[in-house]
DNA sequence: TTGGAGTGTCAACAAAGCTGACGTATTGTG
DNA sequence: CACAATACGTCAGCTTTGTTGACACTCCAA
């Protein structure tokens, strides 16, 4: 090989190794979204029903726009789960102060609640993961994933850590 | 800190560090799946063939069954897709030779053409970020992606990485 | 006061998953 | 050989979650 770049091995990104890293994503997405789904299935929602909860959990009094820019999905879509959320008393939905037209969305204990029993679920398969990898493991790991993003969602994503914490 | 383990820091698995490599997860998996979505969707295909015709090229002569327990979803699910592929000739069902109740398939040329444009850009994004993350980053990735995996999803995944190289 | 942004909702539809039931080869076993 | 089990395909019906398109209402700002 030629391209050895400053006497460094490239072989990281030949073809072949590029095609486990796909796999491995699809393979751990499974895994990732199972606990939860479980849990979800003994009740009357989905993987959408989480989302919506994670992030306005994540950001409360967050906006409906603000959540469909995050979700990546038509307003039509979120409404419809935003719309049983609140019916069942999970998620709440104050007319925004400054702005009337706005709409905050914020948990109600309900809401709470399930969030941590989702989140608690997802959490300890995570930690599992993260102890079994080791810190720099970890380090590599976030690393790779946030330059998997796209630009608009890493600004989004940075956006949410800086909020919390 | 009463728990600090041998003299390493545990910061790493903090619900807020975990929180963060969840929602990290969340966002990268949208960046994964943006740029075959993009393809697919200018043609009447949708994701789930995009997995199949991926995983059959990686294991030519695949049978049915191992088809369903790597992708997860009931044979009618797949048969749908299945079907479709087989009518537009993108794939290639052939009775098994040693037990003829089994279909081994394969893709055609046909086939091989579409698996090689959705990968090729599913594959350009992961180029670019291992690249931009580095060797040591995506070792530490693939190594919290497998601890993420359910116990049977490491072991096809591992079949799938022996066969392939 | 008027245009546009933010929001909600109706209708219709599509992709992709699910369960349950059934039929047909084919194979392995008692 | 008879029979149970396996692999596969398919029909019917349902659910979740996404989509477009159209329309109405509220409210802000120029």
């Amino acid at each position: 090989m030629a391209d050895s770049h400053s006497g460094e091995s490239l072989l990281f990104l030949t073809d072949e190794q590029l095609r486990q890293g796909i796999e491995a994503v699809f393979f751990a997405y499974r895994g990732f979204t199972a606990d939860p789904d479980r849990i979800l299935a003994t009740m009357a929602y989905g993987r959408a029903h989480h989302r919506a909860i994670h992030f306005i959990n994540r950001a409360p009094g967050t906006t409906v726009t603000n959540l469909l820019a995050i979700l990546g999905v038509t307003k039509q879509s979120l409404n419809r789960v935003l719309r049983t959320l609140i019916e069942d008393g999970l998620v709440e939905s104050r007319v925004g102060a400054s702005d009337r037209r706005e709409r905050n969305l914020y948990l109600t204990e309900a809401g709470i609640a399930l969030e941590n029993r989702l989140s608690d679920a997802q959490r300890t398969r995570m930690r599992a993961a993260y102890r079994e990898a080791g810190p720099e493991a970890v380090i590599g790991f976030r690393k790779v994933l946030e330059a998997m993003m796209d630009p608009e969602m890493r600004r989004l994503y940075a956006r949410l850590r800086e909020s919390g914490q």
